[in-house]
DNA sequence: TTTGATAAAACCATTTTTGAACCAATCTAT
DNA sequence: ATAGATTGGTTCAAAAATGGTTTTATCAAA
């Protein structure tokens, strides 16, 4: 089969931004990917600029383009969202919002289903967490936080849970929210958030499902709460 | 096969970073593994080496690779476990502990944050499912099950919802729980869950957030039983 | 003829790319 | 330890490429 003739002779503007269209909702062109100059498409199309501008105003008039000049015409429409795709629409605010879902959860079926060993795990964890030393920096801060969520998770024996756990972490990991690390986490909440993290440990290593949930969520509560606070 | 052309010529700094994005989203270039030099891509792409940086700009803000002065750069992205590897590897009862997570979650934060039009959609994905013949199915009810929790995920305006609630779905939708679902999904049971779901449904309208919240735990609480009943 | 769409060419303002040079950190072989 | 090679970081101005715009010409259908 000849796939897509190079130059497809009298293209008008209607058959032109039908079949960018196409391509755009079907995917063939991801989302941010720059489409040909406006002159090379004349060329691959066999008609002039100006119809593949009549073309383009179309697509832009979709919210499927959008045009900078010097730079070129690029895809604005989404059709499936990669991990670094939702990474970089999701807002702090909404992250958090999705781990108050599950975290409490977490919490939950760990008291349920930890294992010693798994437990040992996140005790490491948790020591790693409260030795780190008053001015750290928020990055440091972070990854052993991240290390401590994700041990506890290993011990639900849920693998879904740890799936989702993980994809969580790398996407709170991406740069975009290290100013907002910045401003959140200081040595005062640093104390705070740790003595929350062996509060959720000690009721895990009691077995006591309902504490375990309530410091879960107390710890996003906070985590929330300081969120807002540095915003305004 | 020729291995990737020599000089790509004509690479421009969207073109590149695209590519390199892709190999390491793709888990070509493994976690921690130096990429080529920039001098070296460079001559490989047949462009500048200001173009091969910008390019890598690009992925260093994507939080894909990290680079070191005098030492190289090097992948930053740890290519996690597929979705259908995930999904081979998730029992129904993991599935519904997770789901036990955030489904709550979802019904506080749509009570919270649905508009109406997002409401009107529920509404109708609700309807669908109420109006399903008593002899559907159990895939039938399951596709439209889906669709209502993935319409009221979107009303909580939260994109990291939505975006957990459709890997659920599709994890949910893989072939090994076909025989589960026939053993579960009975005209019987048909009924109790939609009460349920018209339990959720009326609480968000009702801007109830504690029933909202309760009608959803006992909804995964009942489904949750009857997994397990049906396997013993 | 009039109307509408297309074609071709030219020019603008902006952005990107290029190529070179040099710096600073790191690695490697001696 | 030292020296040389290699790497990413930075700067700069010229050249090329891009979308935005205007003008003129051509052609087919109303």
């Amino acid at each position: 089969m000849v796939d897509e003739a190079l130059t497809n002779d009298n293209a008008d503007a209607n058959s032109v931004s039908a079949e960018l269209k196409r391509k755009i909702l079907a995917g063939e062109f991801q989302f941010d990917e720059r489409l040909p100059a406006e002159r090379s498409m004349a060329k691959q199309y066999g008609c002039s600029r100006g119809t593949v501008r009549v073309a383009m105003e179309r697509l832009e008039n979709l919210n499927l383009i959008e045009r900078r000049i010097g730079s070129g015409t690029f895809v604005r429409h989404r059709s499936i969202a990669s991990e670094s795709d939702i990474a970089n629409i999701t807002s702090p605010i909404e992250l958090i919002d999705a781990r108050r879902g599950f975290e409490p959860q977490i919490a939950r079926l760990a008291v349920l289903n930890a294992s010693a060993n798994g437990l040992q795990q996140v005790e490491q964890a948790l020591l790693e967490l409260e030795l780190l030393p008053e001015d750290c920096g928020p990055e440091q801060f972070s990854v052993a936080d991240q290390a401590f969520h994700l041990a506890l998770a290993e011990c639900t024996g849920n693998s879904l849970m740890v799936w989702l756990c993980t994809h969580i972490n790398n996407i709170r990991s991406y740069r975009q929210w290290s100013a907002m690390k910045d401003k959140i986490i200081t040595p005062k909440q640093i104390e705070l958030y740790n003595a929350q993290h062996r509060a959720i440990f000690e009721a895990v290593i009691s077995r006591d499902i309902d504490a375990a949930e309530k410091h879960a969520i107390a710890h996003l509560r906070l985590a929330r709460r300081d969120l807002l606070g540095a915003t305004t």
